[in-house]
DNA sequence: TAGGCCATCTGGTCCT
DNA sequence: AGGACCAGATGGCCTA
């Protein structure tokens, strides 16, 4: 067994180790190149740059009357060894002015690169509100929203090219592609949660739903996952079949008949594998509450522009193309926060009233 | 405690 | 020269 291992495995080694030797070498005759300029400092720069965010205080304390012979120090050796003479223009002398204006420089540039990251941030916060499933108090990562976002254009323009509306499995799995699991436990609970007709009974956690009269062909299929096993779970909750992967911690998902496995060999797929959502209507993993914080929850629909005016925002997804109305997320008193904006997107009404305007 | 995520600082590069 | 952008490094916080 080891030795197949070891057969299967050692060419790749072998041909990896050659790489990286040739690569050192590549860089080797590089740094040497570079070594002919020992004193390669930016005329403005500070001498000898510390570590991290360290080096901002260290700089803000301020050591001006060290900084010339600093400087000094730093090319005074370079006639030490048998370091060839730096050419070029002589180093100007860092004067304890010039020295002042570096370090304003670069609290200035600190401050303008703080301003830039803020408008960044704020830029992924609005992104957020408009993919689906938003929350405030559990918020996506970045990296999370982006692939989020990026799915979630890609499958809106799958409706449009196909002209006709995904079953909710179809649907969730496109968003969830390449998702990491929170994420897609997060996503395919919120949609989960906005498919159903209506709650036989609002569990004493919160986290569990009964849905006796889903439209879509989703909830005969079981589903198992390591949520399955915990105390919470019941049989026949109606959870949501995705994919059947096997995943290493506990994680087993049925493929509904004729599911498609995920591609996830395509080159749009990126980043870990999502494995199976485990979708009785809770969240597991980063974004799964406790059982106490559950009853915190809220999810409520959030509609932004074409189709605020509706009163009833369920779904539309589904073989049969029922609109499963009744559902109203909002009526779900223990969930709050958490709002979902994949049920403004498919309405082809929505979308045909978007673009007969 | 390890790993993920994030904010911040920093130096380099490119552009105006 | 200065600003924008980027990527690396670092440390803090949180969670499993």
């Amino acid at each position: 067994m080891l030795s197949r291992l070891f057969s299967e495995v050692l060419p790749d080694v072998q041909r990896l180790a050659a790489d990286w030797v040739e690569d050192n070498e590549v860089e080797d005759s590089k740094a040497k190149e570079d070594d002919h300029e020992p004193c390669h400092l930016e005329d403005d720069e500070l001498d000898e740059p510390l570590e991290g965010s360290s080096r901002a205080e260290s700089e803000m304390a301020g050591d001006d009357d060290e900084d010339e012979e600093a400087e000094e120090e730093e090319c005074g050796d370079e006639n030490s060894g048998d370091k060839p003479k730096k050419r070029g223009p002589k180093k100007r002398k860092m004067t304890a002015a010039r020295v002042e204006r570096s370090k304003m420089r670069r609290v200035k540039a600190n401050a303008r690169e703080r301003m830039r990251m803020h408008d960044l941030n704020s830029a992924l916060d609005n992104l957020r509100k408009v993919v689906p499933c938003y929350s405030k108090t559990q918020k996506l990562s970045k990296i999370e929203t982006l692939r989020l976002a990026k799915n979630y254009i890609l499958a809106l323009g799958e409706i449009l090219r196909n002209g006709k509306r995904p079953d909710v499995v179809t649907y969730v799995q496109m968003l969830c592609k390449g998702l990491s699991q929170p994420t897609t436990n997060l996503v395919a609970g919120c949609l989960q949660l906005n498919t159903r007709n209506f709650l036989t009974e609002q569990c004493s956690d919160g986290a569990r739903f009964h849905m006796p009269s889903s439209p879509f062909s989703v909830h005969p299929y079981s589903y198992r996952c390591s949520r399955l096993s915990s105390p919470h779970y019941q049989p026949g909750t109606g959870a949501l079949n995705l994919r059947s992967h096997s995943y290493g911690s506990g994680y087993e998902a049925v493929y509904p008949p004729g599911g498609t496995s995920p591609d996830y060999s395509s080159p749009d797929y990126e980043g870990q594998h999502s494995p199976p959502v485990c979708l009785n209507g809770g969240l597991s993993g980063r974004q799964q509450e406790s059982s106490e914080t559950d009853r915190n929850y809220h999810y409520s629909v959030h509609y932004s522009g074409l189709t605020t005016s509706r009163p009833s925002h369920s779904i539309p997804f589904g073989p049969s193309g029922t609109r499963s109305g009744g559902a109203h997320s909002e009526n779900i008193p223990p969930f709050h926060d958490v709002h979902l904006h994949h049920d403004r997107a498919p309405p082809y009404e929505d979308l045909n009233a978007f673009f007969h305007n």
